[in-house]
DNA sequence: CCAATTAAACTCGTTCTACGAGCATAAGGT
DNA sequence: ACCTTATGCTCGTAGAACGAGTTTAATTGG
């Protein structure tokens, strides 16, 4: 029997992961980036040659020199399946190894109900693990709602009740990862977005209330059953107003459509994402004076975060970004108010997401192809081949 | 030359994490956790004899079977030294690699002005520079305040301006690892305290308002400077008040002995932890009324932080104890309160740090150990023998 | 158009870690 | 004394990665 050493894909995993973050990187980019002899690039690239998880093709010349091949996924290679629930919504991909999409689609809701949504998931899961067969190894779920080992816990956007998620994946064997989707466009925003390369990064998307996670070299800190990050149940808000999270003074509720209603005197709004747009295409007094309430009170919030967490830089999705943009010096000021007084020379920079509405997918996707390059998935990939 | 393969140490490494994390384990035992075969273990524990890293005795039979023998650290093997700088005194040990402590001492500062501080340990580096020569691989220093790149920028506590921290190693070439005090403290809980063997943990400590960090596998999240953990300086208070950070409204003002005196309607005290102190033993009803408002701002927070990081446990360290164990239930009745619904079935446990006096001391010995047994440390140990 | 230059790929012998299988050893139990 | 059990030791084997030397495929410049 072959003896599996310790750290025996080590080099090969190594490589795989930087092939799926930087799609179409040349094998000569890749073995400086880990420090490889070029006899080491040789043999790991032939032997991944060899198990069908790369292929090479020749790079175009870059100047003098021996041209160097680009490093692509295998056709016959692993694949996965990235899934994105929305409201609306919902999308699907095959990933390959190299970080590129296939069959991209996105399809509304026929109806909202969880069976039937659910079911649609179910079916895609099975056309994906028909079509690719054994080359299908994992699945990954963004979902619009706070996430605990798989379990979709509270989703006040979909208006569902507590659902196990693993149904989607029933029946087919495949592993499912499933999380957060404002969790997963910070992962996309860490990996290739604009984040990239930061160390510590913090993610922060309003859509109804606020949601986001702190990333540790593109790592999400998912906390101990993956609900972490649900950095808009913490009591920045006034403590006399209660929210449907169960919690009291929750920064959600003086971020997003509902703030904005309360302070124009309006009915709480059934969509606030919807009242939230409204909102901000008025130009009257009253409407900029809510709007500049509810952005100082998002930047004093990301202030904190910044003095508890000192991260590199802040990306901001969803409303977070038009709301900013519409009292740009509100938010600057509040913001360095909010400061510890050191960080004030340096303040990080908080940048819009640059993966707008695929973040989740492409956040889904990211986890996804670290399990497919991780050592013993490609230990149990060669074992079959 | 000989070929600096990767992962030459790897094994070696993790062996030696493991002794440092569980002094006087056995052979066997460190085998069994990391799954070594004996032939493995045989001959890793030899290569690690042969380099002065470790040294066997035999172990007290426990049973049937061969007796399995303990790993120690060997008499002429790497040191480090922790420090510990507090507000009325400072202690230094020389950490072994099983993580024993040796030379263990605390001295009460003469002067608390920073040069006469510094030039202190400057010079009790310099005593175990000579006297353990090149035994003494790396120092680690905690300090009350935050902490930037080895810089101090700001300690209240000390009453310090910012101040450069290298000093104290500089001339000895050794490098120096700083870190807060309460940072350091958590490391230590997460490693062989109250939170041992959590996934995510979170750590609070009250003293001169709070601080903390959370902790990944162990590992702190300090962000990008290594400022991270300034949990106090979140606007979780009242907007209208202004912390000496620069910040408004910040959970610091909430929860010491400052907010005791606002509530008593006292004057701000000199020494918030005496202060402090002194209105716990207090039996009348205003102290007591005072001291349920703090818990109350504590644990309302702590809630907070629990809904954003999802930690397995959170462990109170300084004044959080007593404050929380005289009013007990205003405490767990403002933490579930400041739940969110789905995690008070469950609510993660809050424990009390077993570390106390020694945490910040034990944690820099912790980081210290860390880089000991990293794989770069034992090879360019190993390229000296 | 043919060197010269350059960057990268390929070949090969070497080193080193870790493995597994089998054997040896030191305890407790009967 | 002999069995059982847990562990340590020996040894042959395999795989990864290295370095040095060689080859290859591009650009550049005479």
């Amino acid at each position: 029997m072959t003896p599996v050493r310790r750290g025996q894909w080590q080099t090969a995993s190594d490589v795989l992961a930087q092939v799926s973050r930087q799609p179409s990187i040349t094998r000569a980019a890749v073995a400086r980036a880990l420090r490889l002899s070029t006899g080491s690039a040789t043999e790991v690239t032939a032997r991944l040659r060899d198990v069908r998880l790369l292929t090479e093709a020749p790079a175009p010349s870059q100047g003098r020199g021996r041209p160097t091949t680009l490093l692509r996924a295998h056709p016959q290679g692993p694949v996965a399946l990235a899934l994105d629930l929305r409201q609306g919504s919902w999308r699907s991909a095959i990933v390959t190894l190299d970080g590129s999409f296939q069959d991209h689609q996105s399809k509304r809701h026929r109806s909202r109900r969880p069976q039937v949504v659910i079911s649609n998931l179910q079916r895609e899961v099975g056309r994906a693990h028909q079509v690719y067969g054994a080359r299908l190894r994992v699945v990954s779920l963004a979902a619009p709602g706070t996430i605990r080992d798989n379990r979709l816990m509270q989703a006040p956007t979909l208006g569902w009740a507590e659902l196990d998620l693993e149904t989607v994946t029933a029946g087919t064997g495949l592993r499912l990862f499933a999380g957060n989707d404002a969790t997963l466009s910070g992962v996309a925003e860490a990996r290739t977005g604009a984040a990239a390369g930061a160390g510590t990064a913090l993610h922060l998307i309003i859509e109804v209330g606020i949601g986001g996670t702190l990333l540790i070299d593109g790592v999400p800190a998912q906390g101990a059953s993956g609900a972490g990050g649900e950095y808009g149940h913490m009591a920045l808000g006034d403590r006399t107003r209660i929210c449907p999270c169960g919690a009291r003074g929750c920064w959600d509720l003086e971020i997003d459509g509902r703030a904005l209603a309360r302070h124009l005197k309006e009915a709480a709004p059934d969509d606030p994402y919807a009242y939230t747009e409204a909102v901000l295409q008025r130009t009257d007094r009253t409407a900029r004076r809510a709007v500049v309430k509810v952005v100082a009170a998002l930047a004093s919030g990301i202030a904190g975060l910044v003095n508890a967490h000192d991260p590199d830089v802040i990306t901001l999705g969803g409303l977070a970004i038009p709301l900013r943009a519409a009292a740009e010096s509100t938010f600057e000021d509040a913001y360095l108010d909010g400061l510890m007084t050191f960080h004030r020379t340096a303040p990080p920079p908080v940048l819009s997401a640059t993966h707008q509405p695929d973040g989740p997918l492409r956040g889904a996707a990211a986890l996804a192809l670290d399990h497919l390059t991780s050592e013993p998935a490609i230990a149990a990939w060669v074992a079959e081949h």
